[in-house]
RNA sequence: GCUCCCUUCGUCUAUCGGUUAGGACGUCAGAUUUUCAUUCUGAAAAGACGGGUUCGACUCCCGUAGGGAGCGCCA
């Protein structure tokens, strides 16, 4: 039974889809599955299809509640929501069962009772001469009579000898594997339990799954699986295999390139809008557009429209797209994401961090360094809060508009807004240290009456009457204003001087003034 | 080793036989500026290589090189 089919892409069915996310509980939510997940999701979203989660949890020693949560959390954050509950795959073994018997009857499958150390001796044998290593079971054929009663036999499928397997797919085009190639796989297992192959053939049948969307790495598992579709007589869904995302050097992404789950992006700081933009940029296009409203994505997003070559992932274009979104978001938004952000960052754990020394740096482990400098005495993120807190919310609140020009994500924007949280007297980082000179403690002496008297407490007054002071004695307004920003911030850079005091609040300003003025 | 896939600026990409090969990030230079950013302007920067096909190839075909994925009683 040879499957040919000559056009590339079946003509897809004008009825909405059914696409599905099937990860199995690694523990996190790979950031390439995420994508997966994403393009899934608009896919189905653009047409009014459903999208379904399903976890492939067939391995026992694999699965744990917290597993399956780590990746159901990492959707919800990302604002994939899929439809119903997530389908337990183990919880499904016996209807894999019943199929792989079904396959038994229509003579699609045999018992096989070769030993795994006579299929080991197949394919090294195979490897020496430098066949493909697949293994021809030698009981495909045989009668009943002959089977040896004290073993217990694995199901294989009766895979095609001839012709070949064609997978019409919609990011691969068509491929072509040979049935030569391909050996009988096993469906059911010597302790009777059901494998990968067959498992996710039944499922995506009995989910209704119209269009499987996965990584390439599962290519020639859907030549395999077309022919369990073909042995059941099951229309085959439409395929679209999408190119992995690499790592900055080219190798597939891993541990040593930085953050893998998007648990990771959370904690850095970006948002799900910006993430969901770079992601979906990864393999896909629309014209020249960089920026993508949600709206617009699913609009355009097409499977048809993705690219076959692996893209590596680039952090710098990441962090400008979540620089954007920082921008456009509301200060109320932003505020409420850093409040909700704070308790979850462990700024002691992060310093702890295995992290490689080529790894792109992270803003949450900066953030943490950070703290470490300025605030010795806090390790979390809750700590933080609680500061915030006391020092008032409202400043962070007003710091935010100058703020959000100058961060990448949210964990830049809290180092930020660090300066609030600030405990006099100030320590003075070296370069701010070497701004706060004689000259510059003068200056500030000469400010202290000035400002403790202006009628008006904001960023325009406050300019406006330091400005005079710069033109009255002839000073240029940087010998003014970078004295003035270290002695409020301890830092020789930060928002513009006059939103500082403003935020700070005359008090507050005043004293850290004065402690430098001395 | 075998099977399959990929190859345009450093990176993500546009182009779907005829373009000064476009955009974005990054880089560099400049403008704005109290620092740093933001914003704006400009610059450098690409069709892996070799053969065909064609009046004409980044685009089609073949080969080479490089890269990736898959080859389990894992998923």
């Amino acid at each position: 039974m040879t499957e040919t089919k000559k056009s590339a892409p079946p003509s897809a069915s004008r009825s909405a889809p059914v696409v599905r996310f099937a990860p199995s509980p690694t523990g996190y939510l790979h950031i390439g599955g995420a994508r997966t997940a994403l393009f899934n999701w608009l896919y189905a979203k653009g047409r009014n299809g459903r999208f379904l989660l399903r976890i492939e949890d067939t391995d026992r020693e694999r699965n744990n509640e917290a597993a399956v949560a780590a990746i159901l959390d990492g959707l919800k954050w990302l604002g994939l929501d899929w439809e119903g509950d997530a389908v337990s795959q183990f919880a499904r073994a016996d209807r894999h069962r019943e199929v792989a018997n079904e396959l038994l009857k229509r003579g699609a499958a045999y018992h096989c009772y070769a030993s795994p150390a006579e299929i080991d001796a197949a394919r090294e044998a195979a490897k020496a001469e430098g066949r493909p290593q697949i293994f021809l079971s030698p009981w495909r054929d045989r009668s009943p009579q002959d089977v040896p009663k004290d073993i217990k036999p694995t199901v294989r499928l009766k895979a095609p000898r001839a012709g070949e397997t064609v997978v019409a797919d919609h990011v691969q085009g068509q491929v072509t594997f040979p049935n030569k190639d391909l050996d009988d796989l096993i469906i059911l297992r010597s302790d009777g339990n059901p494998t990968y192959n067959l498992a996710v053939v039944v499922d995506d049948h009995d989910m209704g799954i119209t269009h499987v969307v996965r990584g390439v790495d599962h290519l020639t598992n859907a030549a395999r699986q077309t022919q369990i579709y073909q042995g059941m007589d099951w229309q085959v869904p439409e395929f679209a295999h999408v190119p992995l995302i690499h790592g900055t050097d080219g190798a597939k992404l891993s541990k040593r390139h930085g953050a893998q789950g998007v648990e990771d992006y959370r904690s850095m700081g970006y948002l799900p809008i910006a993430l969901r933009n770079y992601l979906v940029r990864l393999g896909w296009s629309h014209g020249d557009d960089e920026i993508i409203s949600p709206d617009q994505l699913i609009a355009w997003f097409d499977i048809d429209d993705i690219n076959k070559s692996a893209s590596r992932f680039d952090f710098k274009k990441l962090d400008d797209l979540n620089g954007h979104y920082i921008r456009q978001t509301a200060n109320e938004e932003l505020l409420a994401r850093i409040k909700s952000m704070l308790p979850h960052l462990d700024f002691a754990g992060l310093l702890a961090l295995p992290l490689d020394p080529k790894a792109p740096p992270r803003s949450d482990v900066a953030l943490a360094t950070e703290i470490k400098s300025q605030l010795p005495h806090i390790a979390t993120g809750a700590e933080l809060a609680n500061i915030f807190a006391e020092k008032s919310w409202d400043k962070v609140a007003a710091a935010l508009p100058s703020l959000k020009d100058r961060a990448k994500t949210l964990a830049e924007l809290i180092a930020g807004a660090l300066f609030i949280a600030a405990e006099r007297p100030l320590k003075l980082d070296d370069k701010a240290a070497k701004l706060i000179d004689t000259e510059a403690k003068a200056t500030l002496q000469a400010l202290l009456p000035r400002l403790s008297s202006a009628p008006d407490w904001t960023s325009a007054a406050l300019e406006a009457l330091v400005k005079a002071y710069a033109e009255e004695t002839g000073a240029k307004l940087g010998k003014v204003a970078q004295p003035l920003r270290a002695a409020l911030t301890g830092r020789a850079v930060s928002p513009p001087v006059f939103d500082v005091l403003h935020v700070l609040g005359r008090d507050e300003a005043l004293s850290r003034i004065s402690d430098c003025a001395a």
